[in-house]
DNA sequence: TCGAACCCTCACATTGATGTGAAGGTCAAG
DNA sequence: CTTGACCTTCACATCAATGTGAGGGTTCGA
């Protein structure tokens, strides 16, 4: 498909399919005029980017990890240096803490929003977090 | 405790400590001289704030959640407006879709981990390239 | 009294993720 | 053949989060 479809179908504007090609996240065929052509797989691909971007992680990071994410079954380890491990380690902490911060406080906010609207019982107390 | 104190305290930089105040996330006392006089609390807060930025979520959303997750005890409900309630209810569900995507990708990175390292040298193309 | 170590404001630089528009090629349908 | 809807590259604009440094005041100990 070209870029016009894939954007439909992933919510991206084209602006951010070239900018993520341009950051080595995809890299879609060409056709003989010059047009990008984009494999089905894609789409989910792409998605999955859009969600690591969602999440924080800064493109040069999900360059590196999006291999290690390919498929269910379609597992193939692009030559792990240990350079590349040790970065994968770091981010999976950072992933975890960031994650841990972002419940913490989802659920302040889930247990405010709950006192507020007069659902649960008298003066609540949410108490949340720091890094 | 002055902003040197507090930013080593904190491990944020100086100059971000003035740039949260600016963009109204804490405000600090000023001395007779000028200078910044921060409360003991806010060393809590500068972390929490430190979190929600690590996590994704740009200054103008935290100062609207900020007063939600005050203290320990210390909830003081700011008059919500409608407006502002809805706009937590879709910011909690924007972090509940960071969350899960962030669990799945870091679950997948572990598991990549996990079989990498010591468990069988078995699927996959192990290239030995060097650059 | 001097220097070191703080603090202040101002303001420009940078990086990452985007928006936007110009100038132009391709292609199918009227 | 022309028009409109695609596509291309290029390049400048923007926004948030930071870095950095200039120019200058304050405080404190030697």
């Amino acid at each position: 498909m070209r870029i016009g479809e894939l954007s439909e179908r992933t919510g991206i504007p084209r602006r951010l399919l070239r900018y993520y090609e341009e950051q080595g996240l995809i890299t879609p065929e060409r056709c003989e005029n010059g047009y990008r052509s984009y494999d089905e797989r894609l789409v989910d691909r792409v998605q999955q980017i859009r969600g690591l971007l969602d999440a924080g992680l800064p493109t040069r990071i999900i360059k590196q990890i999006l291999p290690c994410l390919d498929g269910p079954g379609t597992i193939h380890f692009p030559d792990p240096t240990p350079e590349m491990l040790t970065t994968l380690e770091l981010e999976l902490d950072r992933m975890t803490r960031r994650i841990d911060c972002l419940a913490r406080n989802r659920d302040a906010i889930a247990a405010y929003l709950e006192v507020v609207r007069g659902d649960g019982p008298s003066v609540g107390d949410a108490r949340s977090v720091e890094a």
